[in-house]
RNA sequence: GGGGCUGUGGGCUAGCCUGGUAGGCUGCCGGCCUUGGGCGCCGGCGGUCGCCGGUUCAAAUCCGGCCAGCCCCA
């Protein structure tokens, strides 16, 4: 496989995150768009190499916290797709339909799985009984295909996406509710683990999951001001229950309905995220445990002394994947600044040189991918350093995106100041009434959405709503989504 | 949904207005020389110019349609 060493420098990621963001999808061999269906890509091996460890990741944290796996057809029979009614008014104009085969028509449509609630409850109907089913969580881990009208953008909005789902079943609202805490403690935990920075927030009651009662989201700030939804979870009542039959007895003898949960998890999105929260001019900037190789050794060797620089980093390759690092030595004919900038590219979070000075000094140059800085390193240090620099660079990169996080949110108290601020793309906080009416005028002057408020900080209103000056409920986020 | 721009060897592009042998850089292959942030030299490989149709003696180039991508607007 070819290692493009690409000749320009890539486009400012400050002044024009797309076409920064675009470049380093191709250049790093991350996605190809050239498949020729509209919001349809390719990924291509660097990038599924993220994706999977960022799936096993949620998977981990999900099956620790009793979900098991499970797998659901691709196809929903039309019939069950249209058993819940706010659902289907809430997708149909934007599923996929199977409608032949062949040349012949089938008999009955089917609908590709904008997500699989319409598909799972005729199943649960079949499988829950009796309160000792109870509770269920059950999640898998697959692409939903959604005919997307606004314009699509690699990983960020695809007709075609990767996701996890979780549908759990309760035998009470408190059960319920507690497992939206739960999955937002898992979101929270595996984002943490990836840096990126994030509101959780509640969405506001017109702006549900269709056929939830409430729903809250992960919005993931980007560099250019906007937030992307990375996850939401939301709390179904018996809104599915109750439209698929699915019912149990309780200890009383009672029969009733469960009440459930779903949790989407944006895959594609948190790639997405992660590319462009921590990116910078050389390319992708990753912590430990998400490139390619955790740490490369780059030989310099000169002319007599090939043999013992081979030889060291031979030897510190070993070593290091003896302890357990994924380290690789690139031992191919490119000029070591050739593999500099591949590897920087690819965001391989550390970098080993061993040149002359090296095997004579019995130390390596370490180098860090995030600060793009070199330190000498004692040979007998070395695991023990490149372990710290594990912690250090997610800590720092973590705190990077929060910082910026931080940075990018200003109040407003009248409506001059949301205009002002929406217009300086920064993230507003605002006490709001609550108002469909007043989010869709937001949205039309300004082009910013209510995100709704935060549910991980608790914020009361210290004075009227912003936009229309009538008695605030409650204090809410407002951005320019994607 | 509306408007604009773009599509040329693996990657980036020139040529298009003014029709006539598709040029460069990079990559890839072979060789020599090298190697501390994209080494140098020599030789070679690689293109039905997004797709379909039209005009013409002749189309990458002009016209129409379609597909895909990017940007702006709703």
């Amino acid at each position: 496989m070819s290692s493009t060493a690409p000749e320009a420098p890539l486009p400012d990621k400050e002044a024009d995150l797309g076409a920064w963001y675009d470049e380093v999808l191709k250049r790093a061999e991350l996605i190809d768009i050239r498949y020729g269906v509209k919001g349809f890509v390719v990924y291509r091996p660097n990038a599924m190499r993220i994706v999977k460890r960022i799936y096993e990741m949620f998977e981990d944290e999900l099956e620790s916290r009793g979900h098991l796996p499970m797998l659901l057809p691709l196809v929903i029979p039309m019939a069950n797709f249209r058993r819940e009614t706010e659902h289907v008014k809430g997708f149909e104009d934007q599923v996929f339909y199977i409608t032949e085969a062949g040349e012949k028509p089938l008999d009955e449509k089917l609908v590709v799985r904008p997500t699989s609630e319409t598909a799972i409850y005729p199943m649960l109907s079949l499988w829950i009984h009796s309160y000792s089913d109870l509770p269920l969580r059950l999640y898998q881990s697959v692409a939903v295909y959604r005919h997307e009208t606004k314009a699509t953008r690699p990983l960020l909005r695809g007709r075609e996406f990767l996701w996890i789902e979780t549908h759990d079943a309760f035998a009470d609202e408190v059960g319920a509710k507690s497992q939206i805490l739960d999955d937002l403690q898992v979101a929270k935990k595996v984002y943490d683990e990836l840096g990126l920075a994030f509101l959780v927030v509640e969405r506001e009651p017109y702006d549900k999951f269709p056929g939830a009662e409430s729903s809250y989201a992960y919005d993931a700030l980007l560099p250019n001001g906007n937030v992307l939804q990375i996850a939401t979870t939301h709390y179904l009542g018996d809104h599915f229950t109750k439209a698929f039959d699915v019912t149990f007895v309780d200890r009383d003898g009672n029969r009733r309905n469960p009440r459930s949960t779903c949790f989407g998890i944006g895959i594609s999105r948190t790639l997405a995220a992660l590319i462009m929260t921590h990116g910078d001019k050389y390319g992708l900037v990753l912590p430990f445990g998400l490139s390619v190789h955790d740490v490369v050794i780059v030989p310099i060797p000169h002319r007599g002394i090939v043999d013992d620089v081979m030889a060291k980093a031979r030897r510190l390759e070993e070593d290091l994947r003896a302890a357990g690092f994924n380290v690789y030595l690139d031992d191919s004919e490119d000029t070591p600044g050739d593999k500099f900038y591949h590897w920087d590219m690819l965001g391989v979070p550390t970098r080993i040189e061993i040149g002359r000075k090296e095997v004579e000094g019995k130390f390596v140059t370490l180098y860090r991918r995030d600060e793009r800085i070199r330190e000498k390193v004692k040979d007998e240090d070395l695991q023990d350093r490149l372990r710290a620099l594990s912690k250090e660079i997610l800590d720092n990169i973590r705190n990077r995106a929060w910082e910026r996080l931080r940075n990018s949110i200003s109040d407003a108290a009248s409506r001059d100041d949301i205009e002002r601020l929406a217009g300086e793309g920064r993230i507003i906080r605002a006490n709001f009434c609550g108002r469909d009416e007043c989010a869709q005028e937001i949205k039309e002057k300004t082009g910013y959405e209510v995100r709704g408020r935060r549910v991980d900080v608790e914020e009361k209103p210290d004075g009227n709503c912003a936009w229309c000056g009538r008695p605030a409920s409650r204090v809410v986020y407002m951005a320019k989504a994607y």
